[in-house]
DNA sequence: AGTGATGACCTTTTT
DNA sequence: GGTCATCACT
């Protein structure tokens, strides 16, 4: 067989990559040195060369749209259906292990998934039933703690306290927190891996197996697995199955979540004889950008060691914009953006990242007012929203009476009379007799418990809930989510709620649950084991939270997080709010880890430049109310002087003097205004007293607004002032 | 049970 | 400054 179209159109080191000997193998992959390519390549060439069946290999992702882009790869390039072939994300995976061997697996057969919103809330209640205050004990802080035991492959009874009580009643609380997710028959996301790898390794005969059907394991975004994670690798590899693992140490950005990036560090000490090989030829971003993501990144301790090389050319110089607040940053970017189209491009070509969610507000402002389309990456995704998980829940329960997590969710959801009175008792009642929510519900009204106004309410719940299960039994799908969103009544209560588009909105994202209901595919034979039709659309529906935004389609700028950049490229890239105290953050400034992740991510925005990075700060910024001075940020003097160009603004902006902008001095960073800052009380020969309103320029240039409480206002040049602070 | 007011919060995100 | 959550009020 002719295989020569999977090494052609590589280079030398991805062509060793992808054929490499059966032996451990890590690759080192920097930004946009094909990864993901040799990954695709590597399996095809598993498959065609080497000969082993789709069967044997396993390939896990972090996310589910990495996992959709490398199916869709291989598939391409295979020209055929992938087979039993294994390819899905850590928790994708692990899901399909329990639902095979749920009973070895100590599970219930239609266990649900729930997601860190409703963990919080199941956190809250367990809490709450300990009777601990929520302001001694927050439910999110206890949260973050099971989560991160979990991740760290620790129960409860890992846990020792050391006398120190507040580990002890932590420990507490994780504890009822399982108990409670037994009750209800539910599983959180940690608990998918943690369980699935007790699984195997409690059961030597059920490790042995998959042992030997998985010949090949391969590992994206290596940098990014946590210690539970790397235990779950390990564990499958065993002596027999040599990982192949792709990753970059200097992309690794997700350290503040677990992420150990020790373990592409121990990688060739737990997996002998190793083959390291490295990817530096970039295939992305011009010689000037590339050098300064090389220049930044050495300022880092302890690196692996890579350095990307490129010949596609010096290309642009990297532009850097001084802004005066966050407004002129915006309107700066906004202009750019207006340019590169004029000059034939496409908006969708342009990204703005920047380091938090709240930055992205003035840009959008800015967008709208130059009438150009956008659109915001993160925020809430579809599974997410408060009406779909309304309609889940109805789901959910009608499917199993003890989820307790969707009763304590929809009990009064619309509003049926049930108050805060009656729901704490219907909790109490379970908590003391341990039993779920709806059997505690049934007892009570058995024994008459209840006054005749909540136990006809209750009983309406219980009932429509009893008949919803009939109804929808043995219908396809999308009528069993038509009929129980028509059933709950949600769409007429948020239209009443929630008056005009909001409410519309969410009626039209339920209609949208029907459509999404109809389109899933069901796959009892691999990735639905053992569940039916609904069970594993409400699986899927928590495993994956769907894309935040439909309407992919449009020509938009692009706005989002420099985390969500990774693994994205754009022509045009603006890298925005280089302040220190911003990026890097206040809270990762004390840290040296801390303060390397925030170089990485540096690193990873500015890898995402193809043809031309623009870097900007603001030196003063409002945030929360406040306003800020701000410093630039240390990693622009990172940068070699010379790959970056600072830029002119506009002289048409009112509020700025062209020659008070960007003197030549010896580094492309301005000079403060000789401490002087805005709202600061001053005092003038001539004028008297007055407060300053606004700066602008630096050095001899620098110039202040002050308001006299005489004279009114007058702009002056401090040099020739002699202002003196009062 | 539904509304209006007050107070804490405030990196980054996937599953 | 803006959001969200909780509380007090009706």
């Amino acid at each position: 067989m002719d295989v020569s179209h999977l090494l052609d159109d590589l280079n030398k080191p991805q062509r060793e990559a992808v054929s490499a000997a059966t032996t451990p193998t890590l690759v080192l992959a920097g930004a946009g040195s094909g990864k993901t390519r040799v990954l695709v390549h590597r399996i095809a060439w598993l498959i065609q060369v080497e000969q082993f069946s789709p069967f044997s290999i396993l390939a896990v992702t972090f996310t589910n749209k990495a996992a959709a882009e490398m199916r869709a790869r291989i598939e391409q390039l295979l020209g055929t259906p992938m087979g039993g072939m294994w390819v899905g994300t850590f928790h994708s995976l692990s899901h399909r292990l329990l639902r095979r061997h749920w009973q070895e697996a100590g599970l219930p057969q239609l266990f649900q998934i729930i997601d860190s919103d409703d963990q919080l809330r199941l956190v809250k209640r367990v809490s709450r039933n300990l009777g601990l205050e929520e302001a001694n004990w927050p439910a999110r802080q206890s949260q973050w703690f099971i989560n991160a035991r979990k991740d760290n492959g620790e129960r409860p009874e890992h846990i020792e306290d050391k006398g120190d009580p507040q580990t002890s009643q932590l420990r507490a609380i994780y504890e009822a927190y399982e108990a409670a997710c037994k009750q209800a028959g539910v599983v959180d996301f940690a608990e998918l891996l943690l369980r699935s790898l007790e699984l195997l390794r409690d059961n030597p005969e059920l490790l042995a197996q998959y042992r030997q059907r998985f010949r090949h394991l391969l590992v994206d975004e290596f940098q990014d697995t946590n210690t539970l994670q790397y235990g779950w690798l390990r564990l499958i590899a065993g002596d027999t199955t040599p990982p192949f693992a792709v990753g970059d140490d200097d992309q690794s950005i997700y350290g503040w979540r677990g992420a150990k990036i020790e373990n592409i560090q121990n990688f060739s000490k737990d997996f002998h004889s190793t083959n390291i090989i490295r990817l530096e030829q970039n295939y992305r971003s011009s010689g000037n950008i590339l050098e300064a993501a090389n220049a930044l990144i050495d300022n880092n301790q302890g690196r692996l060691g890579k350095n990307l090389w490129t010949d596609s050319g010096q290309g642009e110089l990297i532009h850097l914009y001084a802004a005066h607040d966050e407004n002129d940053e915006a309107r700066y970017v906004t202009s750019r953006i207006r340019q590169w189209v004029e000059q034939g491009n496409n908006h969708q070509e342009c990204a703005i990242l920047y380091r938090s969610n709240a930055q992205s507000r003035v840009f959008e402002s800015q967008l709208i007012e130059a009438g150009i389309p956008y659109r915001v990456y993160g925020g809430q995704r579809f599974f997410e929203r408060a009406e779909i998980k309304d309609a889940l829940a109805y789901l959910r329960l009608s499917a199993n009476r003890h989820d307790d997590p969707s009763f304590d969710r929809v009990i009064n959801q619309p509003p049926r009379g049930i108050g805060d009175k009656t729901v704490s008792v219907i909790r109490d009642h379970a908590r003391d007799s341990g039993t779920s929510l709806w059997q505690a519900a049934t007892a009570l009204l058995e024994m008459n418990h209840f006054t005749a106004r909540a136990s006809n309410a209750i009983t309406g719940f219980t009932q429509l809930i009893a008949d919803i299960s009939i109804d929808i039994s043995g219908l396809p799908l999308e009528e069993q989510v038509d009929k129980t969103i028509r059933a709950s009544q949600l769409k007429q209560h948020y239209l009443h709620k929630e008056k005009g588009d909001k409410g519309e909105a969410r009626v039209e994202n339920l209609n949208e649950l029907v459509s999404a209901a109809q389109g899933f595919i069901y796959k009892p034979e691999d990735e639905h084991a053992n569940m039916d039709f609904l069970s594993a659309f409400l699986s899927h529906a928590s495993l994956e939270a769907g894309d935040s935004q439909t309407k992919a389609g449009n020509d938009c700028a692009q706005l989002m997080t420099l985390h969500s950049a990774k693994g994205l490229e754009f022509p045009l890239v603006f890298l925005v709010g280089l302040e220190e105290g911003l990026f890097p953050s206040q809270q990762s400034s004390e840290e040296l880890n801390r303060m390397e992740e925030e170089r990485r991510l540096c690193y990873v925005g500015i890898t995402r430049a193809e043809k031309q990075l623009v870097i900007s700060y603001a030196e003063q910024r409002r945030l929360y109310g406040t306003t800020h001075y701000g410093v630039p940020s240390r990693f622009i003097h990172e940068i070699p002087d010379r790959l970056v160009e600072p830029v002119r603004p506009k002289p048409s902006r009112p509020s700025w003097s062209a020659s008070g902008y960007n003197t030549p001095t010896t580094s492309h960073i301005k000079q403060d205004t000789g401490g002087l800052s805005i709202g600061q009380s001053v005092s003038h020969k001539k004028f008297g007293n007055g407060i300053i309103t606004d700066t602008e320029g630096s050095g001899s240039h620098a110039r202040v607004q002050v308001n006299f409480e005489d004279a009114g206002s007058k702009w002056l040049v401090l040099t020739y002032a002699n202002l003196s602070p009062l």
